[in-house]
DNA sequence: CTCATGAATGACTCCAAGTCACGGAAGCAT
DNA sequence: ATGCTTCCGTGACTTGGAGTCATTCATGAG
């Protein structure tokens, strides 16, 4: 599927369809929710086109119609799946109130319990992350940096404003630090597959989890807090009831 | 290829060759040579077999006796190049006497000198982590967290003992933030594909990317630097003379 | 009703991974 | 050397999925 250093030409395939037609998009629509289930299901390679225009009834050529090429539909399902999150910036009222430290608790905590309700587009994302090809992963980063699908900017510049992160350093720093960081540590406590053996040593205890979660956040706390706030040892992120946990927004 | 959720059974392919003979070791290693150049240049799924094979002028079902699958061959090419990579503490020993975070700023400057130098295990490195499937990617995390082939571990405890590390948190966890971050910057330093705008987006200056570096430095010493250190806002990090770049080990 | 254009089809091609029955080489005992 | 056995290499073969395309079908405009 298209060489990374060398053969310089072949132009990738995910802009080959012509710009979708109205009528069009419905079925497309249809397809990428087909195509997510069966990608989710059995990871990139195992998926089948075949089988997924055969769960919808349609022949495989129409899949190839809309989509160019199984990378294509990858990706649309790819962007689909990312988009359905929530941005950190989603948290309650009150959450965001109490400040950016107490907003990124919150959907730590919640992540599991998220992930639980609706694990596709989680394990969609997981895919695009790790489980393609470099050149889609190139088009993944690029779609991520220019679209930013969890409004960590914003986030951010929330922190900035209030004076909980440090400004002797600029707003991409920051960001890429925070990606990074909540990237793998969620992959860390959600998949066996990711975990550095933070989570999965010890048997699985929930508030051993709480516990770590808590670690991570005064590392990235001291890390980018501004030094006001983690001198005084930041104070602490309020406790969140455990009956608060049977969530109701998406997921991050 | 085995899929994920599903399909319980079918053994992974990487561990059905039987014990390796003793004359075997030599052509396994001219193959995983050849394999290694192939993956490099082309990623893993352009990578063909039969080329491999063809290069070496052997059939391709030699390949396959001896590594069960394509998957096996590159899981082999991922382990050498990786094991090809120094080890943090391989820095020369005045640059350890300066230092935990010395040492990180040595790899760190390094870093681009010696992959112009040796790309290929580099390449893979990244294909290993971002390019070839999940079940492949479990297998490889596994080899990483038991293996630690960057000497992560020891690299944690000789900043712990010299006291540069904050003591207040597990090691695992340090480990984690260290290879997580480094692990991200670097690939963002070195590969246009996965930088998320901290390097590609004003014209390339060298300068810039040192800053960047100290930067990034001065955030993970925040982070993970004992208190004492960081809250002295941490001396000034030995400059390192333009001509003593031309490296001479191998790679971080 | 007719024509034009876009959408759907499925049989078909292409191609690479993976298999296997065979033949030859290398060890080993007598 | 001779036979026996075990391992190794081989390449023609099978399998199976991605991607193509000539054709048919649907739709809507005039």
């Amino acid at each position: 599927m298209s060489g990374i250093a060398s053969n310089p030409v072949a132009p990738p395939r995910y802009m080959r369809h012509n710009a979708p037609r109205p009528r069009s998009e419905a079925k497309r629509s249809h397809i990428i929710d087909a195509a997510m289930r069966h990608f989710a299901e059995n990871g990139y390679h195992a998926a089948r086109v075949g089988d997924i225009a055969a769960t919808l009834g349609i022949a495989k050529g129409s899949v190839f119609q809309h989509f160019g090429s199984k990378d294509g539909l990858f990706f649309e399902v790819y962007k689909r799946a990312v988009r359905s999150f929530s941005k950190y910036l989603d948290a309650p009222a009150d959450v965001r109130a109490a400040g950016f430290f107490d907003v990124l608790y919150y959907w730590l905590v919640r992540t599991e319990h998220l992930l639980r309700e609706d694990w596709i587009p989680y394990r969609i994302s997981l895919l695009g992350n790790y489980g393609t090809d470099l050149v889609l992963k190139r088009e993944i980063n690029r779609f991520l940096t220019t679209e930013d699908p969890y409004g960590t900017v914003a986030f951010v510049r929330f922190g900035l404003e209030r004076g909980e992160l440090r400004k002797d350093m600029d707003v991409e720093m920051i960001v890429s630090i925070l990606d990074w960081t909540m990237e793998r540590f969620q992959d860390a406590l959600l998949t066996a597959e990711l975990d550095p053996g933070l989570f999965r040593k010890q048997g699985e205890m929930p508030e051993k989890k709480e516990a770590r979660i808590r670690q991570f956040l005064a590392l990235l706390q001291r890390a980018v807090g501004a030094a006001s706030v983690s001198q005084v040892r930041g104070r602490e992120i309020r406790k969140i009831a455990a009956a608060d946990l049977i969530a109701k927004p998406k997921t991050v």
